[in-house]
DNA sequence: CCAATAGTTAACTAGAAAGTTAACTATGGT
DNA sequence: ACCATAGTTAACTTTCTAGTTAACTATTGG
């Protein structure tokens, strides 16, 4: 449970960064290695292999070395753990119920406002 | 562009925070005062202020105060722009095409171990 | 073997993030 | 008017983040 959260902090902190999204989507469309990546965006080399370890680490990357380059892929099932905790909103997502509108709403009508 | 971006990655730091992962779902169900959010987890009033300010900031977020005490609200629509950037990967989920497996495949190289 | 390529590691800097305590403002009830 | 409640702001500390350059290891190919 304070894992899971733990996990997802990973999650969120990886998926904050421009670079990482984007080089999250270059893999989506084909595995690079890790000199391809530098090459696309303005960053040092030791720039990128440090927004890769943070990927990988969040499990959003794998990696596997073959001779001196490095290949990198997408793992597509980290995505749905992000999918996942997003899908315990959608219950909410039509319903307007939480707004602050039906809340004053609500409130009004109770004379006392109960605390905790 | 770099606005969009920009905006992802306020609304992903926003998100990459247990307490205020908590918040989000205790205002899922029912706007909250900011001291009764306070009460159900071990932070300092001025801390819970902070991390509120960071959820209004990401438009997660929506205040409004009543004489002295401030109502919060979810704002349903700031995670629609999370859906939307998840969506951008759907096309990809059951696919495999990207996966180093294939790739490697592709580039005629034999598979190792995956790690963990 | 030697040189170029691919990646890694180390050491450092600047700035942001997350928390604290203490002091302050604003509102409501009696 | 007074005091408790609700929230805000300030000042400060500690830790994390994102980048840099420089130096290093490992692999490939002539």
């Amino acid at each position: 449970m304070a894992e899971e959260s733990d996990a997802l902090d990973v999650l969120f902190s990886a998926l904050a960064n421009r670079h990482r999204r984007e080089i999250i989507h270059a893999l989506a469309l084909q595995p690079h290695s890790i000199s391809q990546l530098a090459a696309l965006r303005d960053l040092s080399l030791p720039a990128i292999h440090k927004h890769i370890a943070i990927l990988e680490d969040a499990g959003l990357v794998t990696r596997r070395k073959t001779g001196r380059t490095t290949h990198l892929a997408l793992e597509r099932q980290s995505l749905r753990a992000l999918q996942y905790w997003l899908s315990e909103f959608h219950a909410y997502w039509g319903s307007g119920a939480e707004t602050l509108e039906n809340y004053e709403n609500y409130l009004s009508q109770s004379p006392t406002t109960s605390k905790e």
